[in-house]
DNA sequence: GCATTTTTGCAATAGTGTTGCAAGTTTTAA
DNA sequence: TTAAAACTTGCAACACTATTGCAAAAATGC
């Protein structure tokens, strides 16, 4: 659609077949995607490290986001708040469902504060809950 | 010291170097440990792969606790709460320092409950808090 | 001490992510 | 519309992380 070649223009991006590809992958799926999930769903069209490079320019344009994980795998999903380049504000809680392992928003759950001993200033916080989805009961 | 063979014996595992040194290693160490401080810090002792393989088992045994990371290493901590074989139940903040870069477990700081949207039920919940340490400031 | 069980080190293998560079594509501006 | 400039891609090479099978070595239990 027009739509996705626009977002590529408003963050000064070249608009090129794998951006595109991508990136509707992104707005098409629900859940958070991995990069083995990206090269497999865009068929054997992409090299690896165009992927890489792909997701890496995504991210510091506020395009995508991280999510953390327990293990050592990287998730990357939409932004929805606006996040520009160099600064993202998405703030919102992960659920990753225990059942079909989709890792998804919660877009409009706000990560809580916590109360920190003396002497500690926070940054920033993330937080990830495990459990069942509303698809899987 | 010998309190350090007990913690091995009373999880039914075998007493060896590797195990002593490693287990010494997180008891003697503010803050969490990825698989490389290990390496470095035990000397040109051990072979990698036994590194690994002392991790798996110390998770396996409820000595010592995986962290979750923004980015995507693995990071290992010591389990206070009596964690049990198969099933960890510590369930406290971890605080990333921004300044030196620890990563320490807030012990006393339990991670808080959110309200999930409906049909969503929640299992466990990790949470990452980055900022400025007591130490750092 | 000796047999049994467990752990270790090595070699091989797989997965993940980065970099340099030449060739190809997109943008820009004439 | 075109050609130069700017940027992106694919390839090859590399680095780092993690796992497995197997034989040798060490620890345990008697
Ligand atoms: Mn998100
Ligand atoms: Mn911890
Ligand atoms: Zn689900
Ligand atoms: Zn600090």
């Amino acid at each position: 659609m027009v739509v996705i070649e626009d977002i590529l223009k408003k963050n000064q991006l070249s608009v090129t077949d794998g951006r595109k590809k991508i990136l509707e992958l992104f707005i098409s799926s629900e859940g958070a995607l991995a990069h083995a999930d990206i090269e497999e769903k865009t068929g054997e069209n992409f090299d690896r490290v165009t992927v890489y490079r792909t997701l890496n320019t995504f991210v510091e344009k506020g395009i995508i986001h991280h999510i953390p994980t327990t293990d050592n795998s990287i998730l990357y999903a939409l932004c929805k708040d606006n996040c520009e380049a160099g600064h993202h504000h998405d703030n919102h809680v992960h659920f990753i469902c225990d059942v079909c392992n989709k890792t998804i928003c919660l877009d409009e759950v706000t990560v809580p504060t916590v109360q920190l001993p003396e002497g500690f200033r926070p940054s920033h916080a993330e937080m990830v809950v495990n459990g069942v989805c509303g698809d899987c009961k």
